[in-house]
DNA sequence: TTGTAAGCGTTATCAC
DNA sequence: GTGATAACGCTTACAA
């Protein structure tokens, strides 16, 4: 084993594996054996290996080794919108969970539409990803069959493709609005509008639908103009609630189906000098850290999308390790934190 | 130009430029050509190419092009913590001007550690990829060269690493802080705290340089008991504002170096039954878009993210594209917004 | 225990 | 114009 000099590299850019073979005097298949721990090999070999291998800095190339294993230890995660509070939440949970199991995270954002979305799947799948997470902004099977073959496990978070993927994290969408309709209630209410979300999603068409339920179960009015269903973004929650403080007979309350609604609604009431929670109630879906900071603070179902994102990450873990298990429905519960723009005295919680 | 039938294909999980060659009955050599429209080739072939490709829905292997190109057309975003929203909008403004200009991002996050961050470069580099975005958590000119290669172009954004990189963006830091503290001045306050973010990044440490020179300048009290520095988070604001109200002498206004610091001095007045403005002034560098339905609404002073992103992008875009520029410093300005907190009456802004 | 050789799916350099 | 052929840097039978 003489170590031979490293030298005729002119400017080739890098190192490779059979440079660090070079160097400690054996082959190109054992230097990658001892590095990857394969094989019997002796002890002596092995460390002469590593040596090289540390005297030459040698870094593999990922690239390569994926073009022979078939296998690039890299996800790909695919959200509407990153700059949403809630998906880089989730992301970041994800990540922490993917890397700790070795796998990287390659990121595509749909801006919010179908055709961005089958887009980013498509450049995820030619980069032979072994896995996918996504919130769909709501693809039909039938679409997402179409781009994405069977080999490559996905699981969905937040919203859902119907019979698709290996598996999916939701939130407890229907307990959470039922828990805001019950205290509304609680609070003598009668009359309750919803800023629902995009029905297109998982997350807008279940938590209007619990809305409508858990508003009929109790006996409230069903005026079909107290529900508005629009984006996600504050703005739309803001017009959204202008259009409802105009109707001639205005609710009482309102449920917001997301954080970013429940901002808009306080913004338009601002605007229109309506004051929460005396002449309109508001409670939302999604507890936004800063939610105790608003004014009136803001009475929510709260929940870390961390573990959204950290759930989701292992199931699809387990979907890329062992082959063919059956698909799992995961959800994560939601808690009420009761503050002040349902109308609670201050300092309740 | 017969049509091969495209038989002989058992298991062979991914179509390849050899099966497309094959069924148009051509070599792999000119398929390859007509794909990707280089060299001088029959209308008639390129057709039959073009065709192939797209009834045998032909999509190239990312990863054997790169490995021959020796270019992945991916680049590496690195960040303290991806759950930070600004982090996440910088991300989503260059993850926007990257697709764009035909790039793939993949994410990694620090987690706000020097030993996360080398980690995290060193797994990019491995990937091959063609540069780096990186908002560093302070690493030094020696580490830095230490890991990543001249070859790899880096910008650096909000965080830099002194005579590293291709270039830079950062906010205009020094410039924001002396508006704050001016406007404090102009309330009348003569003894101003300051909760500083980390010294190891640039925009703690630029921040904190800015309020020493400016505070200095104006001839307001120097205590070393008004500085605090810590992280981030919205916790440590709440912690070091609650030493400040401690203090003999407590400040008569507080510059939040960050948006969470900001709000972490608000939850610590709230704790503390410290009402504001009046018994405590308080602005902010970065304005949160929730920023004005706070309770007081903030003063501070903001910018896009977004634009940091996308300006950090492009200047990349351009360091990989051409070889050798020299190395670029952008800043981005940022305007004061002035509501409650700081003293001003209700709808000044 | 170690080496040889084939191959992963492309692109590039030559000939023809 | 088009086709062999040789890389790109790695892993893995199969031999030795």
């Amino acid at each position: 084993l003489r170590n031979r000099l490293v030298s005729d590299r002119p400017g080739r850019s890098r190192i490779t594996l059979a440079d660090v073979a070079n160097y400690a005097g054996v082959s190109a298949s054992t230097a990658s054996r001892a590095l990857n721990g394969r094989g019997e090999l002796s002890p002596a070999t092995r460390a002469a290996v590593l040596e090289a291998a540390a005297a030459l800095r040698f870094r593999p190339s990922v690239l390569a080794r994926s073009l022979r294993t078939r296998t690039t230890f890299t996800v790909g995660f695919v959200v509407p919108d990153i700059a949403s509070p809630f998906y880089a939440v989730c992301l970041k949970g994800a990540q922490g969970a993917l890397e700790e199991a070795g796998y990287r995270v390659m990121l595509m954002d749909s801006e919010q539409t179908p055709e961005g979305e089958v887009a980013a799947l498509q450049t995820l799948l030619a980069h032979q990803v072994d896995g996918l997470l996504v919130a769909t902004t709501g693809l039909s099977t039938s679409t997402f069959a179409a781009v994405v073959d069977r080999a490559t496990p996905c699981v969905f978070f937040d919203s859902i493709v119907p019979e698709a993927g290996a598996g999916s994290v939701t939130l407890a969408n229907g307990d959470g609005i039922d828990q805001l309709v019950d205290h509304l209630v609680a609070h003598g209410h009668l009359r309750i509008a919803i800023l629902a979300g995009p029905q297109s999603e998982t997350s807008g068409s279940e938590r209007l639908a619990a809305f409508a339920a858990a508003t009929r179960r109790r006996g409230l009015e069903q005026d079909p103009g107290l529900v508005r269903s629009c984006r996600w973004d504050q703005d739309d929650g803001r017009r959204a609630t202008l259009e409802l403080l105009e109707l001639a007979r205005p609710p009482e309350a309102v449920v917001a189906s997301s954080a970013e609604l429940a901002l808009g609604c306080l913004a338009a009431c601002r605007e229109r000098g309506v004051s929460l929670p005396d002449e309109l109630a508001l409670v939302s879906f999604d507890d936004p850290y800063f939610g105790g900071l608003l004014e009136p603070s803001l009475t929510a179902v709260g929940y870390d999308p961390g573990d959204v994102g950290r759930a989701a990450a292992a199931l699809l873990v387990e979907a890329m390790q062992e082959t063919g298990t059956g698909t799992r429905q995961l959800t994560i519960p939601v808690t009420l934190v009761r503050r002040r723009s349902c109308g609670c005295p201050a300092g309740v919680s």
